[in-house]
DNA sequence: TAGATTGTTAATCGATTAACAATC
DNA sequence: TAGATTGTTAATCGATTAACAATC
């Protein structure tokens, strides 16, 4: 079973069954079924077991899933039993709010570097993080093995940048400018747009 | 041809061909094909008149899209013709980014009031609105009329403001809490979660 | 006219759901 | 055992693509 044999669209789906899932361990459940989480979702049982049966067996009948183990399962496959380094590229408002967002480490991510492009934030200090040339982002990411990156800079600086971070061996970025990467199809892309969010509710308002 | 009839799949890439649309209008192009555009957007072309033939005819065989004409089209079908106004909520690290964020007027929204519970926050600055107390939250935004908020509170009171919001007459919530909201059939949710979105990639990583 | 591109139909492809035997 | 729930198959549903007549 390789990654092409899995639909994307299933793949987009297990983050949501491991948020549920690690909210229901924190309020100190130990099994739920697919009926409980496919109702806590939104989404029916039978996608839920026919999701997770692309990956393997988890359950058991009549009893259901051991919310430690599938959670433990799901982490396995999203490769999330290991925690994975970040750049933020851009010390905007976006930036900065990534830089202090608490939510990334017990759901398998760091942030460890975070690059400007203007001469008053180089050197400044983000949270722990201390501001650097952007100039020297493609060597430093290189240099510490950094795969995952998050994109804040303006729209008409995101495609260079892109170029660059590519160039430096980074495979996934999150890109919240309001533009459409090019890149090779080795690279995951997703998008955080506000506004293209927004304007997908206004066509139900009125 | 009523709104159940459109699938939201269709909606939801509407903004995305608006998005083009509109930068291609700043490069100073006047016409463009479903083939231009879906390539620009890596989606086909044939989808694409598919999306746009369920609300109407806005093209000429031969010649392709006025750009002009069809970004107004859409965004009369969005909604987009008219600015809507926007509640924040929660005045932490997101709530000030969305504040100062300078994309929102160009595509149809803008803040006009932000919300928080913090003695130190409410009464100051945020760009140029000033942080009120959640407490008057749903009377000022009931009295203003706003049909928008953009969600930026801990998790653990995301469903509770929200609660508050759609009492208050909020019908479209852009959720930046990494939870699943309940809300009654007749509010819209868009989520947020940067780390969800990171999730779906680490899949592909190693 | 010749070339290009739309809007639409029919065919294909893929995803979701319903149903149930297996079994805890 | 009786009740519950899984994993899986087949049926249904919906979305995408290919193809082409219409026409600018």
């Amino acid at each position: 079973m390789t990654k092409q044999d899995i639909p994307d669209i299933v793949v987009g789906r297990l983050p949501f069954y491991l948020r549920s899932l690690q909210r229901m361990q924190q309020e100190g459940q130990q099994v739920t079924s697919s009926q409980e989480l496919g109702a806590r979702l939104g989404v029916s049982a039978a996608q839920i077991r026919k999701d997770l049966s692309q990956f393997g067996e988890f359950g058991k009948q009549g009893t259901g899933y051991n919310i430690q183990f599938l959670s433990n399962q799901l982490r396995k496959i999203l490769n999330l039993d290991q925690v994975w380094d970040m750049a933020i590229i851009g010390a905007g408002d976006v930036g900065n709010a990534l830089a202090h967002y608490s939510g990334f480490r017990n759901r398998g991510f760091q942030c460890t570097m975070i690059f400007d492009n203007t001469a008053e934030k180089i050197g400044g200090m983000i949270g722990t993080l201390v501001v650097k040339d952007v100039a020297y982002m493609a060597d430093e990411i290189q240099a510490a093995g950094i795969k995952v990156a998050m994109l804040a800079v303006p729209a008409d600086h995101a495609q260079e940048v892109t170029d660059l971070l590519i160039e430096a061996g980074v495979k996934a970025i999150l890109n919240y400018a309001p533009i459409q990467l090019s890149v090779p199809e080795s690279v995951r892309v997703e998008n955080i747009d506000p506004a293209t969010h927004l304007q997908r509710m206004s066509y139900y308002l009125k």
